[in-house]
DNA sequence: CGACGGTTTGACCAGTCTCAAATAAAGTGG
DNA sequence: CCACTTTATTTGAGACTGGTCAAACCGTCG
């Protein structure tokens, strides 16, 4: 029975945008002979803080937020990641259990693959390994980032900044309108604060022209406003 | 002339603690043979945010604070770092600028080594990658906890929780105060508020029995009390 | 229709920031 | 070593931001 192209890892457009560019042909044919494609609900979680996984999800198409629990209760989300992304990666890397639920935002297509075959490859294809080397690296300095952030903007520049970065990562639908709509709970998960907080601060913003709201969805009309409010007016 | 032991890498003691311990004989040698000493004093700069290095810092004794400051011109530190780290790895490994700036909060002994070595040994020794890697996986996971406090604990949570880690980190003395005597100001901004508040919170720590408190000096009364108060009483 | 979950609004309190001034400590030059 | 300058710490008061609770509202789904 014949496998259709987009099946197998070799010919997977995804690879071209992460790590996997990396891995040399034998590598992708082992991997790809193991991996498991599957589908992931909205709302669905691929896996739970504290959770041990036994491999990495690629993403194929939808998003998923990347979150923790803090103990009073709420939750505070990460990082979001799209097509190209792997997620669980940094858990394997150190042996550890993951320090990050996963949540599907969007339905979801993703590839789960065994870890061993990353860690062969982590260990034998020096090329590879820096190249993950180099994303962690980077996901380090945006993360050295957001603490500034986190502590020492306010929730209205938090916003503002949340917003436009919705709209550089995930893009605008033909109207202008962010793609990814977010419950304003997600939202205010993102931003760092309470849902009645973000609603008022996001009300503020409408009313001064920055953005304007339909339902959920949410379109940026004054980028420039936007980026003088995150830097702090 | 005769080199001491001392000054040659194979022999430093400072090796076995972080990732240099996989360095072969020869690339240490040669490491050794270009690196150079030098000693820094509390309140020296090591670099700046936004500098292009041309290598890296290990840090053989003393303390150094990694900072970014704000919009609004306040320092947020996001990491102290003491013997044995290795001070712009990070920025090395993406060939960036840096992103944080590098202060001695005491004098310091650190060793300089021109980037093409690390380089070098990047490229052609996987255990050395692997082992960077594993600590910089690692590092990632403690910036993500720290995003979680920084957004959702107060204050008081956040001091608690920052004295303990100063407790851990580097010790006390032999009456039990803290080893690194951090100025009000530093230490506000390890907890990421104003100077102030810090001391107001600082005051009713003391009051509460969990510290106590001479001149710049403090001591960790009631490890247990500040473990409850950092996960919100 | 009624129940449910998510959204919005109001009111109120607690937490945090800022400015200014008083005090203490640390340097500096004679 | 003292007198003086500068810097750090502490305290107070007031304004502002952000968090919480409760209730009203709305759209969806069974």
């Amino acid at each position: 029975m014949e496998e259709h192209e987009n099946s197998r890892c070799e010919n997977c457009i995804i690879r071209q945008i992460n790590s996997f560019k990396a891995l040399k042909k034998e590598e992708l044919k082992q991997m790809s002979d193991h991996k498991e494609t599957r589908k992931v609900k909205k709302g669905e979680i691929l896996f739970k803080e504290g959770e041990r996984l036994s491999g990495v999800y690629c993403v194929r198409s939808g998003i998923s937020k990347l979150s923790k629990l803090s103990d009073n209760g709420k939750d505070q989300i990460v990082k979001l990641a799209g097509k190209g992304e792997v997620l669980g990666q940094r858990s394997l890397i150190t042996s550890e259990q993951t320090n990050l639920s996963a949540t599907a935002l969007e339905d979801m297509d993703v590839c789960y693959i065994p870890k061993n075959h990353i860690q062969e490859s982590l260990m034998q294809n020096p090329v590879f390994t820096n190249t993950v080397l180099k994303r962690m690296a980077s996901e380090l300095k945006t993360a050295d980032h957001t603490i500034v952030n986190m502590a020492q903007k306010s929730v209205r520049q938090r916003l503002a900044r949340g917003l436009l970065y919705l709209g550089d990562s995930f893009g605008t639908d033909e109207d202008g309108f962010l793609y990814l709509q977010l419950s304003r709970s997600n939202l205010a998960d993102i931003v760092g604060t309470a849902t009645e907080l973000l609603i008022r601060t996001l009300t503020k913003l409408k009313k001064e022209g920055a953005v304007s709201i339909s339902g959920k969805r949410i379109k940026l009309e004054d980028k420039k406003l936007l980026y003088a409010i995150a830097e702090g007016i």
